[in-house]
DNA sequence: GCGACAG
DNA sequence: ATCTTGTCGC
């Protein structure tokens, strides 16, 4: 889909992109989806997949997993034209689509306002959160070594693009910021509330756990539900 | 020119 | 991102 872009045409179709994001308040959230993408080293394969909790109870309740082909190479800044069109093809397997989506990467803290989520947000005309585990653009500033605790990241014309969230006592911050269809505050709320024992939000750290598996044959390409909890009374 | 640089 | 064993710290 992009294969035959260069980064120059890549650059200019990401600040085309960047013109129809908008930022707006997202309520009554019951699903939260998080979407990764595994490779094995030198191949054009990208299996891609897609986890559907319930939020905030964090519960798996279905998965997509499918194979795409690219050859776009992975360059800082450019990351969306890699793995967006693998996660636009397994999105098109998700039956019940989530109310809002992690991406494993960085919404507006990005150059040009245009990280891997807020690419595919504006795509899939999605609610998405980027969430990304280092730094790309802006001063890295930690928050205090206390689970929760946030830092505002500003790049160099003060601008707030997002927050750098301590989500596990002595482990570094994951950054999060608003992809497409949400705003900034929101967004770190809905990460704080998707943590849990571990310093990856339960999101996008159960989507790389099974696209992983897919990638090693565990798994199977399809759209796959799991059989609802059993309740008492 | 130099350094930085999501996954 | 992936490749990899042991190992340091809580």
């Amino acid at each position: 889909m992009y294969d035959h872009y260069s980064f120059e045409d890549a650059a200019a179709y990401q600040i085309e992109l960047a013109k129809q994001l908008k930022f707006q308040p997202l309520t009554k959230i019951k699903t939260i989806a998080g979407a990764d993408i595994s490779f094995n080293k030198n191949s054009t394969t990208m299996y891609a997949g897609i986890v559907i909790l319930t939020y905030p109870e964090m519960v798996l309740k279905s998965f997509a997993l499918e194979t795409y082909e690219t050859s776009f190479p992975y360059k800082a800044g450019f990351l969306g034209f890699k793995e967006v069109p693998a996660l636009l093809k397994v999105w098109e397997l998700i039956v019940d689509k989530p109310d809002i989506v992690v991406l494993d990467g960085n919404g507006i803290l990005h150059p040009r306002r245009m990280g891997v989520a807020s690419h595919f947000g504006i795509l899939a005309n999605q609610s998405t959160i980027g969430c990304a585990k280092s730094l790309l653009q802006g001063k890295n500033h930690q928050p205090e070594n206390v689970k929760y605790s946030t830092a505002e990241i500003k790049n160099n014309a003060g601008e707030m693009l997002g927050f750098a969230l301590r989500t596990k006592i002595k482990c570094e911050s994951v950054y999060v910021s608003a992809g497409h269809l949400i705003t900034q505050e929101e967004s770190l709320d809905i990460i704080k509330n998707s943590v849990g024992n571990y310093r990856i939000p339960e999101p996008t750290r159960v989507a790389h756990n099974i696209v992983n598996d897919f990638r090693i044959g565990k798994l199977k390409a399809g759209y796959h539900e799991l059989p609802p909890p059993l309740t008492l009374f």
